[in-house]
DNA sequence: ATAACATATACGTTAAAGCGAATATATTAC
DNA sequence: GTAATATATTCGCTTTAACGTATATGTTAT
């Protein structure tokens, strides 16, 4: 990754931000490290799969993982380009307002702190995000949120 | 491209920045409308490569092309979506700053206003920008960089 | 109408990406 | 130690992208 041209740099750069599974785990991680598990449980697919594209995005500099017991927890980096740096924050941004993107936090919120959390990720490591919130107070929300 | 989900209207972007012959060219266009045969000379490529990351960046919504007699221009368009036109604006700025684009940017130059212009393109129709400048003044520049 | 020119498209091949299924590794629990 | 759990990697396959070469299309010049 490091002698390696401007051109080559943003078009890997680029290809790493082109593919859905990926944008959706990257706005998942978008405030805060979070678990492999609750990818899974998230997006709904294997956990191979979920696995391989954050290999991916990891090879590519995006993000990096941390490793806490059997548990392995991903959180984004700030690339060193400048322009990679500015895009990134761009397209984070620009997917907290989506609808789609939304779901799938609101979906992070229940496989943490839902009525009945799925027992394979029932001993998961929460983001500190919902560790800390007033989870009772955001139960509310949950409820209206679940119908 | 109406009925896409945002997720793969991103993805789509993302995968026309993906490329480095598609991202000289964007940055070639950065300020107005080039003809095609100055792209094949200033990147150096075959013109059937050309032709076809342009009808790939024309699919994808980033350029448009208007026809002139036998020549086509192409130009950049604002994306509808956003996040794609936020994205779209920051890395044509940081291209910008860079060698590798500017040098790009400077073999425009000498293929339009050069001391000897490849015959090939010598009666193509030259981007607003060189037609109007004070051209003697700019070929001292042009003969610095070309030693 | 024919020739010359600028550009686009089709075809066949090669390389890369993504996927599911199976398997390997690492850590913890017992 | 063995079993169970969480995650990573490998394998074989299918799809997609990119490329060079050849050819087609559209426009102008004669």
């Amino acid at each position: 990754m490091a002698g390696e041209t401007f051109l080559i740099e943003m078009e890997n750069f680029f290809l790493a931000l082109a593919d859905k599974t990926r944008l959706r785990l990257l706005n998942l991680m978008r405030d805060e490290e979070i678990c492999v598990c609750f990818f899974t449980e998230v997006l709904g697919e294997s956990q191979p799969k979920i696995s391989r594209h954050l290999a991916y995005l990891r090879n590519a500099g995006l993000v990096e993982a941390r490793r806490d017991g059997k548990w392995m927890h991903y959180r984004i980096i700030e690339p060193e380009n400048g322009v990679a740096r500015r895009v990134l924050r761009e397209t984070l941004e620009g997917l907290k307002d989506k609808e789609e993107m939304q779901q799938d936090y609101e979906k992070l919120y229940v496989a943490c702190c839902g009525v009945s959390v799925p027992v394979t990720i029932s001993r998961a490591p929460k983001p500190d995000t919902f560790v800390q919130a007033d989870i009772s107070y955001e139960r509310e929300e949950l409820d209206t949120f679940l119908l």
